[in-house]
DNA sequence: AGGTGTGAACACTTTCACAGCA
DNA sequence: TGCTGTGAAAGTGTTCACACCT
C-alpha cells in the first residue's frame, strides 16, 4: 500500500467497479481471477491495483462484492455527488445532458451555458441555458466541481482560461484541441476522431503485414 | 525505424497531424521542439515517435510541415476514406452523425441501423435508417470498414458478436461495456463516465493530500 | 550553429512466483 | 487447499546525450 497511482490503474478501478455492480450476487464474493477475466486483464494486475489502497480480500476466499464495491466507490470519490457545469448546448452537449449514466454515478449537471443568444433562456428539463458570459459567476457561485466543454475547438481555449481563473479544478473536454492548464487542474479529453484514427492506423498496418 | 508501435505513439501521431494542419504556414518547417511544445510532450519523444516510421526531418532545419503532414496521413491510413456503419440512432448516434469532424477526416458514415421500428425508415440527410436485423447484409454488402456502436450497454454484446461473425475488422464502442473480440478485430472504447470518474478520483485525492 | 536520429540509461508498468493467512 | 498480497524479475515506454548531417 502506497501512493503513486497510475492513469491506467484508475481506469481499471473504474472498470472493476462497473463489473462488480453488474454482478448477480452482491452478497457474494469474487476472486481476482474472476474480475480479471471480466475486465480483460490479469489476476495479478487486479491484486496489484487493489493493494495500492489496502487489503480488501480474504485469502483463500476472494473479495466481498459488496465491500469491494464500497471501497472502490470511496477510492474513486463516487461516495458523494459532484456538481458539473457544461459549456456548449449544441448536439453533443444535448446528448450528454440527456445521458442518464452521468446522473446515476453522482455527476449532476447543475448548469448549462452557451454563447449563442438563440439558445440562452431555453429550458432543458429543470435547467435554463445561461449566457456563456456568466461562466465565472456560475463556477464561483454554484460550487461547480467539474466543467464539461462541448464547444467547437476554436472557442475552447478562451473558455478554459476563464474557467481556470474562476477556480475550476477539473475539466472534461470534448473539443479536439490541446489545452494548457496549471498542473493543479485535472484535465481529461474525449476525442472520438482520435480513436477512429487509431482504428484506421491498425487497419492500415494489418493490410501491409500480409 | 522498426515495428512495435505503442498505443500512446499512435495517439501522439494523431495529435501531431492535427497541430500540423492547424499551422499557419503549410509551406514552412517545424522543429521537434515546436511540435512537442504544442502537443504537450518532449522534443525527444516527437523524434522517437517519427523515427519509428522513417527519417522525415532535415538536420539543422526541422520537418517540412507539408511533407510531415502527408507522411502522417499515410501512416495513420488517412490518405483514403473509410466506410463506417453506425448502430444506434438515439441521442448519441445522432450527435455523432451530425458531427462534421468524422467526414472531414475521411470517415464516411454509409449506413445507420437501429432496432427500434419507430426509427427505421426515417431519413437522416442522405441516409435512411435501416433495421438492425440487416446488420450482416450491410457489413457484407457495403464494404464497411469500421462499426460505431451507439447503443445501450445491454444490447452491445449481441451486436458485436454478429458484426464480428459478419467480418467487421474495427469497432468503436460508446457503450459502457467490456467487449470480447478476436484479436484480429481492432476495438476502441469511448467511455465518458470513466473519464469523469478519473477526474473524481483526482479531485478526491487532492482533498486528502492537504 | 542548429536540429535530427538513435543507442543507452532511466523510469514506470506488468507479470511472475511464492510466502502467508483463512 | 485456495486465493490474497507483494517483493523481485521482466517488459515497455520515456528521457538523455551525443554523433552526425545540412
Amino acid at each position: 500500500m502506497s501512493r503513486k497511482v497510475s492513469e491506467s490503474t484508475v481506469r481499471r478501478l473504474s472498470l472493476y467497479l462497473r463489473i462488480l455492480e453488474e454482478m448477480a450476487s452482491p452478497g457474494g464474493t469474487v476472486s481476482s481471477e474472476d474480475l480479471a477475466e471480466r475486465t480483460g486483464t490479469t489476476a495479478a494486475q487486479v491484486r496489484k491495483d487493489l493493494s495500492l489502497f489496502g487489503s480488501f480480500g480474504k485469502r483463500g476466499l476472494g473479495y466481498s462484492v459488496e465491500e469491494l464495491s464500497g471501497r472502490l466507490r470511496a477510492i474513486l470519490g463516487l461516495d458523494r455527488t459532484w456538481n458539473v457545469a457544461m459549456v456548449g448546448a449544441g448536439r453533443i452537449g444535448s446528448a450528454l445532458f440527456e445521458y442518464s449514466g452521468f446522473w446515476k454515478r453522482g455527476f449532476h449537471i447543475v448548469a448549462v451555458l452557451d454563447a449563442d443568444p438563440a439558445k440562452v433562456g431555453r429550458r432543458w428539463g429543470p435547467i435554463t441555458i445561461q449566457d456563456a458570459s456568466r461562466l465565472e459567476e456560475v463556477i464561483g457561485g454554484a460550487g461547480v466541481d467539474i466543467l464539461i466543454l462541448a464547444v467547437p475547438a476554436r472557442e475552447v481555449h478562451a473558455i478554459v482560461d476563464r474557467a481556470v481563473a474562476a477556480g475550476v479544478r477539473a475539466i472534461l473536454n470534448f473539443a479536439p484541441a490541446q489545452l494548457k492548464v496549471p498542473e493543479d487542474v485535472a484535465l481529461k479529453h474525449v476525442n472520438m476522431v482520435m480513436e477512429l484514427e487509431a482504428l484506421s492506423f491498425t487497419l492500415s498496418q494489418d493490410r501491409k503485414e500480409r
